[in-house]
DNA sequence: CTAACTGCAAAGCCTTTGCATACCA
DNA sequence: TGGTATGCAAAGGCTTTGCAGTTAG
């Protein structure tokens, strides 16, 4: 548990009550940067372990193998990753019905909806991927 | 693509053949080998790599952080991943309706639905991940 | 004051890559 | 034989950890 209220952890805090989707470690260092708080890689990721570990954040893993932590007080929802800006955002998707499509020799604990695509800002064209590639 | 047929690439491919479910590269070594070939991690990076490009392959990224891989000329379906022993099985739940709840703003070229829990084999009890670190 | 926390740098895991060697055609 | 493919080891990206210095209470 966390015993101690540090500039840090107020300021991780307040990125994640901004946030509108799963935010990755390096997000976070440039988000709590732009609030006026200098943080370090290793002290965000022990902060998102401990949230995690707390059950207050939920961890994200998507395709491009980069976790991604949330607060763990929102309701049910999905992903949605934009494959050219690479920001997550937030989607609500019926899913009553995947339950009831598990095949009786699994037992299911949650599931995951994950959409890929692009967003309304990015047009189609070269992902930040290809670009990086090429520069 | 492709321009020799080497045993490598030959061990991999009857290892694919009779896959239940998306492989690991570590997998793809240790299955390659029990079929009597010798293959480094690299090569069968530089394998998969290949087919991924070429298509032949996709690749599956889960929670777990490791990539796994299958062919591409399967119906599409979804997967389960064992928290226990770590296996993935493929799933088939209907997901036309994934479509018709896509907000406006986002384009989605594709979908993922993944499930987590255990497999039957698996009993419930410690996670193969608190095994390792307990030990 | 002192236990908890932070930052830095090093290490770990998965994956990629450079380079010399092996091997298919 | 010539060029492709392989293996090893080193490097790269994300994440974790050891340790010394800093800070909250």
């Amino acid at each position: 548990m966390s015993k101690r209220s540090t500039r840090q952890k107020r300021a991780i805090e307040r990125v994640f009550e901004a946030a509108q989707g799963p935010l990755a470690a390096r997000d976070l260092v440039q988000r709590a940067l732009a609030l006026g708080t200098k943080i370090s890689l290793a002290t965000v990721y022990r902060i998102v372990s401990e949230g995690v570990q707390n059950g207050i954040l939920t961890v994200v893993r998507l395709e491009d193998n980069v976790a991604r932590y949330e607060r763990a007080d929102q309701h049910h929802h999905h992903h949605f990753l934009c494959e050219r800006c690479e920001q997550v955002f937030d989607i609500a998707i019926p899913c009553e019905l995947v339950a009831h499509h598990v095949p009786a020799e699994f037992f299911m604990s949650r599931h995951e909806i994950t959409l890929y695509g692009h967003c309304k800002e990015c047009e189609p064209g070269p992902t930040q991927r290809d670009e990086a590639l090429h520069s």
